[in-house]
DNA sequence: ATAAAGTTGGTCAGTCTGATCAAGCTAGCG
DNA sequence: CGCTAGCTTGATCAGACTGACCAACTTTAT
């Protein structure tokens, strides 16, 4: 993966909102020629620096509007199974490893308080996951976002 | 915000990877009539249902590579100033206020363990925040994702 | 049954894309 | 100091795409 230098930023920056603005239109904005827009867009599709389209999708759109935190403890000696397990369960939406006590920290989605239920248990029956624990979020207070970044 | 509908869904599965794919490409590829897909691009880019566009960007490919999640208690009289102040806080990608014993829970990025150090304590003196506690991420298990959402 | 909303397929002028090239800039290196 | 490698620039081209229309048809909800 590629570290994005201020010209990749700007570029991103003025692509925000609209993904789909023509090059030329952004070239001119920026003030770059419009081959240097096109390759570093180029660049940066195919470098790994950038999420799939999809992960612009709220879940609420997608009937998901309950989030939540599961925090897992395992059976260390098969991580790799829960892992693959929890991979698979769609409303996974994301997990992480942290320092400290608990060994797996999964951000979750749901249709609703009850779903949120039926997909905690899911991830309590994976393979190796011998405890969790789920905290229900009341609200989203700040949304996702990286914009601040791009400036610096 | 507009729920997403089953085309929706299928348009947006199609411009995974390359959001900047052709109307027309995308319209013969799910086998829809141009102006349809373009009616629904414009909608839901409209409609508040996706993110901007630099969320996409992987922070690490803004120099921050390392990760963690804090969770702060605060005195509840001067939640909004709290929430205010870590709204300008950039490294704070996100912010959650969860049921049960933390008050907020609140995603963050660095460029190291000690910038984690100096985020954590922007955080630690923003008005009302009473008590930090971070944790760091040691490793991102499944990074974050919407896909396996938009079949069902 | 009927109205509203969404879909389809068609057309148009104007614009954008991707590819390619030669030339200019800049930083790093011997 | 002079060279190379890597970007950037500005230009050109044929071909494809966009956004805006419209009339007709289908679906959905009332």
């Amino acid at each position: 993966m590629q570290e994005l230098d201020a010209t990749d930023r700007r570029i991103l920056g003025a692509l925000d909102e609209d993904p789909r603005l023509p090059i030329m239109v952004l070239a001119q904005r920026l003030g770059l020629a419009r081959g240097t827009v096109q390759s570093r867009l180029e660049r940066m599709s195919t470098s790994g620096a950038l999420r799939p389209n999809s992960s612009r999708v709220l879940p609420a759109a997608l009937g998901r509007g309950v989030a939540a935190s599961v925090s897992a403890e395992l059976d260390q000696s098969h991580l790799n199974e829960a892992i693959a397990a929890l991979r698979e369960i769609p409303e996974v939406l994301e997990c992480h490893a942290p320092a400290g006590d608990t060994d797996l920290l999964i951000r979750v989605v749901a249709s609703s308080p009850d779903d949120l239920y039926r997909v905690s248990e899911e991830i309590r029956l994976c393979p190796g996951i011998v405890r969790t624990s789920t905290s229900m979020f009341l609200r989203e207070v700040i949304p996702y976002r990286t914009t601040g970044l791009l400036g610096g």
